[in-house]
RNA sequence: GCGGAAAUAGCUCAGUUGGUAGAGCGCAACCUUGCCAAGGUUGAGGUCGCGGGUCCGAAUCCCGUUUUCCGCUCCA
């Protein structure tokens, strides 16, 4: 079986057993947006539950605060998204490639700066030590004209850039003659912006209502609660700000299931330090953050950090932690050094006092911050694609299973009477009403016995409890092992015991 | 957004040159059985993605549209 076949198949699988739907699937469904089911939802919350305890308990310097969607406009303004999220698109259509407009502009901005260094260095050729290239460029006439033609085209560039003016954009790409790389034609379509972010009416919908967006990330609701969360909380530099929330980006392309969505939810974490200091958090960071993922027995094989060598504008140093999906490596958490960038641009659009006063020091400072950021779609699509087995038995049969970590699976423990008689259900009942304050634990009696071990298997429950007609009599039950299929006969009175030393959370964040 | 492919029962799929829709699995009830997907009986479930068109007649041919998959593109 093919990767990809496999990860087919797992689609599949989660919309069988109710890890995951296609949203408002009985109207079709809405491109990239998806539900998660009876299953999907238990297996998220742990997930969540993990890193949430992990950050805010394990760390006595890090809290939590749960941030609003909807922010002031101006927020989108100081984190760069408005200038950023907003790019004009340019399609070729000989080619079927598309292109930034303003980034082909700028190409051929910077091919006449080429231009120009390329006479000014033919110039220091011909002179050597007499040169002069202050006078060289004032006064060769190659310069000027390519300088003059340089200065044209990027007036009218910034103008258009300031107008927001797409139609002008284009006409600049027609009128420069710039040709597709690929295609080498100017059959250019029309320049279209396509804004990541969406956009609705805050207030009523006559006068006075402003458009607002739907965070595009969850950061910037720690960066606005920073100065509320350090002063209320009496937060001595360093520490951390952790939010679980969603966001939203309208994705030109979404694709390949859950790992790119239009709506979407992160585990993100603000660290905030001193200036300076910023590289070894960021290393701190890493290290944490590897060591969680580790820590869940998917295999230290599986990951990978990919450092990022053009950095965003805000950052000073970033990487990725990949995590090996059957579609390859790909993205599953981002460490950012984010600078003051976003504390300092908030400063100055808001006109508030950001700055942290280091009582030890008696400085002033804005704090740098480092950042961890985790999808929690594509976590939970990481556990699901890592657990997904399909085994082949002793006997020659198959199974399909989810070796899910326990502390993560949806259901710990299914409780089931080997027959609907002679008072087993009862029994088993019994044990279900007693377990289910300590464990998400299912009861079933239909069909067979096989059976119901092998949809267990298939939802990943770690554990299956099998009351007998022994159990009658020695109050003993059968407890049968996910993985290995292994069979123990344990009292009843020591089941909690049991399933809790597999199943707590808290036996992971023992290990951190 | 562009190009290619696909959409029939909850799932996997069949459905011939256009002639009023089928299987297996699953689901529900009952009987039988009882430790790794057992057997039997009965039953529920489909305006064939949606909207037009051609035709006496469309799941089938044509056009549009939605969704999904693949390749581009995008993903500060």
């Amino acid at each position: 079986m093919t990767q990809d076949e496999l990860f087919k198949i797992l689609v599949a699988h989660c919309k069988e057993y109710g890890f995951i739907f296609p949203s408002s699937e009985i109207y079709d469904g809405l491109a990239a947006v998806y539900d998660y089911g009876q299953m999907g939802v238990e297996l998220k919350n742990n997930i969540k539950q993990y890193w949430w305890n992990a950050m805010t308990r394990l760390n006595e310097n890090i809290v939590g605060i749960d941030a609003a969607v909807f922010m002031h406009p101006s927020t989108w303004v100081a984190s760069g998204h408005v200038a950023a999220f907003n790019d004009p698109l340019i399609d070729n259509r000989d080619s079927k490639k598309r292109y930034r407009a303003d980034v082909l502009i700028e190409d051929y901005l910077s091919k006449i700066e080429e231009k120009i260094e390329k006479e000014v260095a033919k110039g220091r050729k011909r002179f050597g030590d007499a040169f002069d290239e202050a006078q060289f460029r004032a006064t060769n006439p190659n310069v000027l004209r390519e300088k003059a033609h340089y200065d044209e085209v990027h007036e009218r560039y910034k103008k258009a850039e300031n107008a927001n003016d797409l139609a002008e954009y284009k006409q600049i790409i027609l009128d420069l003659g710039i040709v597709c790389p690929i295609s080498g034609t100017k059959n250019w379509t029309d320049v279209r912006q396509f804004n990541l972010m969406f956009s609705t009416q805050f207030g009523s919908t006559g006068e006075g209502a402003n458009t607002v967006y739907l965070r595009p990330e969850t950061a910037q609701g720690i960066f606005v609660d920073y100065i509320n969360v350090q002063k209320t909380g009496r937060m001595k530099v360093p520490f951390g700000i952790a939010q679980i929330g969603k966001a939203f980006r309208n994705e030109v392309v979404a694709r390949q299931f859950i790992f790119r969505m239009r709506e979407f939810e992160q585990m993100e974490m603000e660290f905030f330090c001193k200036p300076g200091t910023e590289m070894e958090w960021f290393a701190k960071w890493k290290e944490n953050r590897m060591k969680w993922h580790v820590n869940l027995g998917m295999g230290a094989e599986n990951y990978r950090f990919h450092d990022h060598e053009k950095l965003a504008h805000y950052a000073n140093a970033a990487t990725d932690i990949e995590f090996h999906f059957p579609f390859g490596f790909k993205e599953l958490e981002g460490i950012h050094s984010r600078t003051d960038f976003d504390l300092g641009n908030h400063q100055q659009l808001s006109g508030r006092k950001l700055t942290y006063f280091d009582p030890e020091t008696g400085e002033s400072y804005v704090p740098y911050c480092v950042e961890t950021s985790i999808g929690v779609d594509r976590m939970f699509l990481a556990v699901l694609s890592h657990s997904y087995k399909q085994e082949t038995l002793e006997n020659g049969e198959s199974r399909v299973v989810l070796s899910i970590p326990a502390p993560l699976a949806p259901v710990k423990a299914a409780i089931l009477p080997l027959v609907k008689k002679d008072g087993l259900p009862e029994v088993a009942q019994e044990i279900m009403n007693d377990l289910k304050y300590d464990f998400n634990c299912q009861y079933e009696d239909k069909d067979s016995i096989g059976k119901r071990y092998r949809r267990q298997d298939a939802i990943g429950t770690p554990y299956c409890i099998t009351v007998d007609h022994d159990t009658l009599v020695d109050h003993c039950v059968t407890v049968r092992d996910r993985d290995t299929m292994a069979q123990e006969r344990v009292p009843i009175a020591e089941l909690k015991a049991l399933i809790d030393k597999k199943v707590n959370l808290n036996n992971l964040l023992r290990n951190l």
